[in-house]
DNA sequence: ATTGACAATGAAAATCATTATCAATAATAG
DNA sequence: CTATTATTGATAATGATTTTCATTGTCAAT
């Protein structure tokens, strides 16, 4: 493989890599955390300044259309996007969330366990309520240690 | 008790009952359906004609404060909002939601094993983090039987 | 019954995230 | 290199939610 591999998933569906494209894989590339629009905007800026909030949007996007990104939403009002790292071990996760000031953690801990159960839910829920089942999310919400002292 | 229960818990936290606040509960009472604040403001129109959208945004977020009910966010750009039916024996339920006409199911099938196995997770992430977990949510996503038609 | 303190309300304006429009520009096939 | 199209960025528009503020309702104490 010459390219990246969400470099083929661009080519492979019919689009350009451009170098707004490249920016914005790059910032989610070198990032652990969960960046909304705005954030990755502004982290752009600081490569190409004339890249703009709606190019953005738009990326993140068409990213997501073509599985080279995550889209959550995390009752912010906002989005927040997370670069999928590994299309094929897909390095599934879930996620806590702390409610006052927002840190996300991402765990993979009992993932077996949890993967295993959802599996078999998600089967018998197909059948019983006749979805056809794409994915799913399992978040925690409370309060991180932090929040917990004040 | 000589009140609904979410009446004694708006008085111990020292609201008031209005009309509004009326008014928006027996909306999400009669309701099996997860609705959106205008979808709640339209109806109450119905029932009195002078009441203010904000004041919907107003009830309802003080409701979830106070655990009357509990807002969802199903990365549709707006929220929706459902009634706690008894909060003792807390009528817990997971999502299934179709991307496409975005209908929501209930469903509470394997939730016996589900939960145990989320207690469990809770109690370990609990530690490991050092997260006091509130609640969670578990969301499908996926096609409904009249979407895979199309 | 009246009053005062303060909670609650509704209308309107403001904010914030996201989307639509459209003319200008950049990427690639030939 | 040039033509064809995809892509972009500036701007305006949208939709959900929040803020502001003057008015109204509630309730306990006169
Ligand atoms: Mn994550
Ligand atoms: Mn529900
Ligand atoms: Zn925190
Ligand atoms: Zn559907």
């Amino acid at each position: 493989m010459r390219y990246p591999w969400w470099q083929h998933r661009l080519y492979k569906a019919g689009y350009r890599l451009t170098n707004p494209r490249q920016v914005v894989i790059n910032i989610l590339k070198n990032t652990d955390k969960h960046l909304s629009a705005e954030d990755i905007y502004v982290d752009s800026l600081k490569i190409n300044s004339s890249i703009g909030l709606t190019t953005v949007y738009r990326t993140l996007d068409l990213f997501q259309q073509i599985g080279i990104v995550q889209k959550f939403d995390f009752g912010e009002g906002k989005a927040r996007y997370e670069l999928i790292k590994n299309p094929i071990k897909k390095e599934h996760h879930h996620h806590i969330i702390c409610v006052k000031c927002k840190e996300i953690v991402d765990y993979t801990d009992f993932l077996n366990e949890e993967l295993e159960l959802i599996n078999k839910t998600e089967k018998a829920l197909s059948e019983k309520y006749q979805f056809k089942i794409l994915h799913h999310t399992v978040h925690f919400y409370g309060m991180c240690s932090k929040c917990q002292a004040t």
